[in-house]
RNA sequence: CGCGGGGUGGAGCAGUCCGGUAGCUCGUUGGGCUCAUAACCCAAAGGCCGUAGGUUCAAAUCCUGCCCCCGCAA
């Protein structure tokens, strides 16, 4: 059973490193190697890395698309996709005799594309879940083969329903690997009625926009935590928002108004309740509590009355 | 050579231009006030000012090298 597995973050580690434990990997498929941060250092893909640390033969293809010849000589029995990030080409999905299986970190059909876990939290969702699918050419539109869902609790961050969600995509796989092996498994169609899609994030979605409501800047916030982050904007310089709770409380302002300083942080107007925002990171500068900020400079910056941008 | 901000008691900052006693707001510890307190008052502890050199009678401050953190852009 030669396993070939294509995938790129670190939502793929646990998947990856079960089926290097269980099962022979003997391939890997992940994006080429990137320049990145201020010292444009080379940096790996979480996959790669793990595919080096076990002696993995590793493929980076720029497009997967045109140049694909060098996997399907591996003669993989079976391809496992978890976020791999290029769209696959038919001549491989349909190479290996038991198929191509992606794991997708949501309950399919709901939230088809590339950023289940942050739009799950933004729109508000009380549960999402591991969806185990047949690979079709159309991004996330393959058969269900498993699913399995999990609660969003209210505190959730986009970092803990990642690990949580990473986690049961590895015990989905392993739990359902056996049957399409033994090709016991189900296919069941997605209904296409049902269908949302996740699109990824884009830059201009991190920044914060105070004339929504309370809970929507909330859930913002944290599906945004610790990746990409949230941002406003205050005597023309950027703060992220890291953390946020919201007060009922009746204030006289505008949304997007600083209308208290309280303990633990301001209170911003919305256009409903307040929301509070307890935790930040001004341009140059670590995370802090607003109230260590408000120690420091943050005494000049944040004054009852002032507009954040909405 | 992508652009830029920063490293000062435990936290957040001022002081750096223009060299001359280590400062502010918090936190911590002890005491006081109070029915009580996260409030108020008093007191104390706690710093090789990122690091290595240089200039100087004297360096957090000026000059040079290096290390580290971060925002933007990719």
């Amino acid at each position: 059973m030669k396993i070939v597995f294509m995938g790129t973050p670190v939502f793929c580690e646990p998947i990856l490193e079960a089926l290097i434990e269980k099962y022979n990997v003997v391939g890997v498929v992940t994006q080429p190697d990137k320049e990145v941060g201020r010292k444009k250092e080379i940096l790996f893909s979480k996959v790669k890395e793990i595919a080096l640390k076990h002696n993995i033969k590793i493929f980076q293809p720029i497009k997967i698309k045109e140049d694909y010849k060098d996997i399907l000589e591996l003669n993989p029995d079976i391809i496992i996709t978890c976020a791999y990030g290029q769209i696959i080409p038919n001549e491989v999905l349909d190479y290996p005799k038991y198929g191509c299986i992606n794991v997708h970190a949501s309950l399919l059909p709901k939230l088809r594309g590339g950023a289940p876990i942050h739009r799950a939290i933004q729109y508000g969702h009380k549960e999402t879940g591991i969806t185990i699918m047949c690979v079709s050419e159309k991004m996330d539109s393959g058969d269900i083969i498993s699913q399995e869902s999990i609660k969003i609790e209210d505190n959730d961050i986009g970092g803990s329903l990642h690990d949580k969600l990473s986690t049961l995509g590895k015990n989905l796989l392993l739990k359902t690997l056996p049957d399409i092996i033994e090709g016991t498994n189900k296919r069941i169609k997605q209904n296409e009625d049902e269908v949302t899609y996740a699109w990824n994030v884009k830059r201009e979605e991190e920044r914060l926009y105070f004339t929504k409501t309370a809970l929507e800047v909330y859930n913002h916030i944290r599906a945004f935590n610790p990746f990409p982050g949230t941002y406003f904007i205050l005597n023309n310089k950027v703060f992220k928002v890291w953390d946020s709770y919201i007060l009922e409380k009746e204030y006289k302002g505008k949304a997007g108004e600083i209308v208290d300083i309280i303990k633990d942080g301001i209170v911003i107007k919305t256009k409903d309740r307040n929301i509070v925002l307890t935790k930040i990171q001004p341009e140059g500068k670590n995370k802090m509590k607003v109230k260590d900020y408000l120690n420091g400079k943050g005494k000049y910056d944040f004054l009852i009355g002032k507009m954040l941008n909405i």
